[in-house]
Formats: C-alpha cells, sequence, structure tokens
DNA sequence: CATCAATCGTTCGAATTCGAATAATCAGAC
DNA sequence: GTCTGATTATTCGAATTCGAACGATTGATG
C-alpha cells in the first residue's frame, strides 16, 4: 500500500514513509488551508500574521528564515498583506536595506481572533495520536529535518 | 523550540508536533524537488510521471484522486507534460466525458531513467532514521492521515 | 424519446512559490 | 573618500494550486 513499487526492501521501506509523510501533511494543510480561507486568508499569510504575533515585528529575511520561504516569496505575500491592510512595512533607519515588518491593528485583531481556533483546530486534528505518540512523531521529524538541513550536500 | 507560543500544554505539544511535520516535510520537498529539477521537470510533474509508471494508463480524475489534487490542477500539470511531449491524452471511447492519461515513449525514459536516482536519494534521506523509526514514523503519518480523511467534519 | 441530475474535464481569477536578474544600500579595503 | 563585494528587497517569468463557473457527456427517470 502507498508505493506500488516493487525494489529493494530498504527503498520500499523508504518510500512508503515517504509517501505517508506527504499525504499526511497534506491532509492536515489542507484542513488549516480551508479553516483559514473562512477568515478570508491563506495559510501562508497566516503563518506570517501568526508569527508577527507570536514574535512581534521583523525584517522580510527574518520571516522567510522562520517560514523557510524564499525572499521573492515572502515579498508577494507581504504585499498581499499589505493590500488588505494587515500588515504595515517599515525602511529601517539605521540599514535603509532591510524593511521591517508589522501587524496594523486590524492585522493584530484579525490575528489575534482566529488564532485560538486555529489551535484548537490543531489539537483536534493530531488527538487521533496520544500524547506520547504526538511527541515521538515530533521527535522523528526533528531528526529528520535536522538531517537534510544540516546535510547540506551535492551529489 | 519550534512555536513560541505559550498555552494550555495539549495545545503547545501538539502545535509543537504540527510545526515540526511541516518543516520536515518542507525539507525533504525541498531537497527532491532540486534533483528533478535538474532534469526539466518539477515535482508535481514527477509525480504523475512516476503513477503512470507505476500503475499504467489513467483518467485524469483518478490521477487526481491518487496524488491528492484538485482536477484543475491536473488538467493544468497535464498541460505542462504534454506541452514538453512526455504525456499524451485519449478520449476514453466507451465514456467520452474521461481522458486517459498515458506516458509517451519519451515520457516512459525520462521518468524510468530518473526514478532509481530519485529512489536512493529519498533513502538516503531517511537514513536519519533507523528502520524501526521510518516504521514507527510511517505509521503516525497512516493513524493521522486517516482519522483526517475520516473524520470529514464541518464545525 | 425528452428531461434532469450527476460526472468529467476545462477555463478563469487569484495566491503561492521558486530562481534569476536587478536595484539599493552597507561595510570593508585601499 | 572611493571602489568592491555582500546583503536586502524587488521584479520577472514560469509552474503549482485552489475554488467557482462552465460545457460536454452520460445515466436515470419519467
Amino acid at each position: 500500500m502507498g508505493t506500488h513499487f516493487t525494489g529493494r526492501p530498504d527503498e520500499v521501506r523508504a518510500l512508503d514513509t515517504f509517501i505517508k509523510l506527504m499525504r499526511a501533511t497534506d491532509s492536515v494543510s489542507a484542513d488549516l488551508a480551508a479553516h483559514v480561507a473562512e477568515s478570508g486568508i491563506t495559510l501562508g499569510q497566516f503563518g506570517v500574521l501568526e508569527t508577527l504575533l507570536h514574535l512581534g515585528p521583523m525584517s522580510q529575511g527574518s520571516l522567510g528564515g522562520k517560514l523557510l520561504r524564499s525572499g521573492s516569496n515572502i515579498t508577494t505575500v507581504i504585499d498581499n498583506l499589505q493590500r488588505q491592510g494587515l500588515v504595515a512595512r517599515t525602511r529601517r533607519k539605521d540599514d535603509r536595506r532591510v524593511v521591517d515588518v508589522s501587524l496594523t491593528p486590524k492585522g493584530r485583531t484579525l490575528i489575534a481572533r482566529i488564532f485560538p481556533g486555529h489551535a484548537r483546530r490543531i489539537v483536534r486534528l493530531f488527538s487521533a495520536l496520544s500524547p506520547d505518540r504526538q511527541r515521538q512523531l515530533a521527535e522523528l521529524c526533528r531528526t529528520l529535518g535536522r538531517s537534510i538541513s544540516e546535510g547540506e550536500q551535492d551529489t
């Protein structure tokens, strides 16, 4: 099940794990995206607003780092958030290359209003796994993610 | 680490698991996308070609089901693959609403050439986890994904 | 046979996402 | 101070992705 691929056992195992990881993530994302869409924003926009709410104003570069997105992507998403009046851009005084992004009152109100429901929704989605198994999953993902970001090889 | 959010313990745990799941998936996807890009295709296109290679020709609707993508998305991706001469569309004779998609010789050659390297790459990415831990991860993801697809509630 | 609802694919508009190329700014070397 | 290289954000082109609206086709119902 998962992959209909017949190969070496280690390949079958890794591919099966891979496909299940992707499908689970897809399902979680789709559910959360549908939920935040009711408030008129996308999951990417939600990520920016939530980061600004919990960590405060920061440069676009920092946002890209936190959210693992490219610089050009952040520019586009901030453009759309700014057009909706949810964030504001400010050229940093002591380094005019940097643009700091902050929540507007409207943006703060919105994200503060929808975040609790978002958190509850995540709790509910993950409630299929016991607390111990949630921790297991987090640990496995942490190990996996670590080994990839650190092993930046080319071959 | 992960979320800088202070809330109820069950919320912190679920959010932490969620963020690590997303980041791990992002890292894996980015690595594989960079690899297939060397052959001039995207990860979405790769998914279609690989499905057709291992399961044979099928309708666009079936492809969307396998890959968890919308119908309009499949149309677009198939458009791009067709333009590159990698797949062919055939109106099904006994039901002219359906369009079957199949690999062209060029498409088959391409996917057969790059799939082994792709599989090896996945094996390497997941080698940070022992075989047992890979199976654990797969099982946790399967449980998580199942509970979401089956529990199609609204609230 | 005619109509009507369901199914399948396409089209459209909008947002995301990337990499490459570009512009503005800054920091260091001289 | 000036030049050079690095950093930061923007722009551009292309692909992905979705939902909604639409057209074509089918199957069922009368």
